[in-house]
RNA sequence: GGUCUAGUAGCUCAGUUGGAUAGAGCAACAGCCUUCUAAGCUGUGGGUCACAGGUUCGAAUCCUGUCUAGAUCACCA
């Protein structure tokens, strides 16, 4: 990012020169604060020198105006500047920003870093759904996090690569095999025509009203509650189930390998829906036996403790935490073994330089465990594992519950998102003169906008609220509005051809402007400085609300400031140009975002 | 109880390295379609930045404590 932020280090640089013409003084840069200056105020550019007056020692409107004067005199793009309380605000001259509006022109890729000298290969591994039920409204978070910051990084002219962790085995998968087995009547997909992982969701279910009858059952004949879970008839026959599995036992596996493949099949249509993918699908069923010998060389070491039961842990109290079990008594790998293992297997296979794992935050104790244990293990990738932990999604009526039957289903949502859309546009009679395809792929297009953006808006470390019937709007803020936005700017470009208006390839950097467009040239300049925070700070939420102000700015200037000008031929030429570069910018961040932009709408 | 995260307008959320008078949208109210797309624009009202201290030229932002909410602390994954 720091080839488009010279202006920034050059008037660093020369701060720096001043104090020590002026003051006799070398200063450490970190005290020269350079920020872009308040909407409010008059300038560009805004020096801090509060923490130069030790250097002056003179009041702070003095030093700022003899700064000034320096800068002035030595920056030929400083056209003039002013002094407020402690703020020395400096202008940039049109020249300047029209030159760099020119070079945004001639840069396809403004923003992005294509040809980095040494890319570092950064794997994102996201969505992690399991087996037995569909995806919901807390999958898409996770789903629109992970491809999005796959994209900003990539963006940033690094590796990406896209891994989906499939948790394919256990108890859980099992509840719902026992389930179709004793009532599903040799169901299939075709058969229900239902969706796989619908249909094997609804056994999943089903199995749990059973067993919970059973406890009831269980409990009237004067069990404890515990014992009757632990007892009761279904749960037993589950557990039996997953030992038969581990023993490879042949009629059990066959039927777990078919009612996976009718999920996963189901899993995919959700994906292409939501337009995500990955590059490389890994299925726990293949990995949760990985990490103990690496567990075992570990006690070797001394890292680890074996217990006389022969059960291993990990002593992390000098940490602050507690002991963690890495190895059951009889030998088995647990969850955290397994994650010692695809993380060992994964920076070498890739030969990574981080790892980012996009998982809920109810597990930020597992991933400061495993951070922990990397690191006691010797491996110098430790601290290249983040944990990308994001907030859960909460309806107004508090958490989603899959057993109270309050989980919003992620291809349901997406549905009554389009059909929405539909029902919006229909009212507004926007796409009556398109066909039905168009009509159907412009809706999705909304549809969906609307639903990432919502999401994705929102700081990924905060819980946040959805509202399926209110929460989603297609005004204001919002991903439709900046659809829109584009929209228009594409269609008013096509107007422009229409008419024969020819817009340049560059614009002469004395041209006439105003300060609106100033204003926006100004905002196009900060989109670097955006995607690069974006990277740093794994948020595409500053991504999205970036895009947003710059939409925002745009409409405001439409509708004051005439672009298709038959009149002043040279000022049109500049608007319509910058109306071009903002567009091209709005669907550059928006497809960071994994959204789409239509042409009209 | 220990640890972690959050608390900003009625609601949903922004707020850059500590910087100037705290920002949007929704909802409410008042306007603007014979003009490049009104999914838009303009205006009004709405704030003890949870609370109390501290650090300093300056705190929504950093530190300490309190309160509230959520998560987590399994031979589950």
């Amino acid at each position: 990012a720091k080839q488009y932020m010279n202006i920034e280090l050059q008037l660093k640089n020369k701060v720096l020169e001043a104090l020590q013409q002026m003051y006799g003084q070398v200063v450490d840069p970190e005290n020269i604060q350079i920020q872009k200056t308040r909407k409010d105020f008059e300038g560009d550019y805004t020096l801090v020198v509060f923490p130069l007056l030790r250097i002056s020692k003179k009041p702070p409107e003095q030093t700022a105006t003899e700064i000034g004067d320096y800068l002035k005199k030595n920056i030929e793009d400083i056209s003039e500047f002013n002094v407020i309380k402690g703020f020395l605000n400096l202008t940039l001259n049109t020249c300047f920003w029209i030159s760099f509006l020119n070079s945004v022109g001639r840069n396809k890729n403004y923003g992005f870093i294509t040809n980095k000298e040494n890319p570092n290969t950064v794997l994102i591994e996201y969505s992690s759904p399991n087996t037995n039920k569909p995806l919901h409204l807390g999958h898409i978070r996770n789903n629109l996090l992970g491809y999005s910051i796959a994209k900003i990084i990539a963006s940033q002219g690094d590796n990406a690569i896209k891994v989906n962790l499939v948790n394919d085995r256990g108890i859980h998968i099992c509840k719902s095999m026992l389930a179709w087995q004793k009532w599903g009547n040799n169901i299939t997909p075709e058969k229900a025509n239902k969706k796989g992982d619908h249909l094997v969701g609804d056994f999943y279910v089903k199995f749990d009203q059973e067993y919970k009858k059973q406890i009831e059952e269980l409990v009237k004949s004067g069990l404890s509650e515990d014992d009757a879970k632990k007892n009761a008839p279904l749960i037993l026959e589950a557990q039996e189930m997953l030992r038969k599995w581990e023993a490879k036992d042949e009629a059990t596996i066959s039927l777990w390998k078919e009612m996976n493949s009718w999920v996963l099949k189901g899993f995919d249509v959700t994906y292409k829906n939501l337009g995500i993918d990955f590059d490389r699908v890994y299925f726990e069923s293949e990995t949760y036996k990985l990490g103990k010998e690496i567990v075992i060389k570990g006690i070797e070491k001394g890292v680890f403790i074996k217990r006389d039961d022969g059960s291993v842990w990990v002593d992390l109290t000098e940490e602050g935490l507690d002991q963690k079990l890495l190895l059951r008594s009889d030998g088995t790998s647990v969850y955290i073994t397994q994650d010692i293992g695809t993380a060992h297997q994964r920076f070498a296979d890739f030969n990574a330089h981080e790892l980012i794992y996009v998982v809920g935050n109810e597990q930020n104790y597992h991933f400061q465990v495993l951070k922990l244990i990397m690191h006691k293990l010797g491996y110098s990738f430790a601290e290249y594992l983040f944990h990308l932990s994001y907030g859960m999604v909460e309806l107004p009526e508090g958490k989603m519950k899959s057993r109270e039957g309050t989980v919003v289903d992620a291809d349901d949502l997406m549905d009554e998102m389009i059909s929405t859309a539909e029902e919006m546009s229909k009212e507004l009679g926007k796409l009556d003169e398109y066909g039905e395809v168009e009509k159907s792929q412009i809706n999705k297009t909304i549809g969906l906008g609307a639903l990432k953006y919502f999401i994705l808006k929102v700081d990924p470390k905060k819980n946040m609220t959805f509202d399926p019937k209110e929460s989603i709007d297609f005004n204001g803020n919002t991903g439709p509005f900046i659809q829109y936005t584009y929209a228009r700017i594409a269609s008013l470009i096509k107007k422009a051809q229409a008419r024969n208006k020819i817009i340049p390839n560059e614009i002469n950097t004395d041209v006439a402007t105003t300060n609106k467009e100033l204003q926006l040239i100004k905002q196009i300049h900060t989109y670097p400085t955006i995607l690069f925070d974006a990277a740093e700070t794994l948020s595409p939420a500053v991504v999205a609300n970036f895009v947003y102000d710059l939409a925002k700015d745009y409409n405001q200037f439409y509708h004051d400031h005439p672009i298709l000008n038959e009149e002043n031929e040279q000022v049109s030429a500049l608007r319509l140009y910058l109306s071009q570069q903002i567009a091209s910018i709005i669907k550059s961040g928006m497809s960071l975002l994994g959204i789409d932009v239509p042409e009209r709408m």
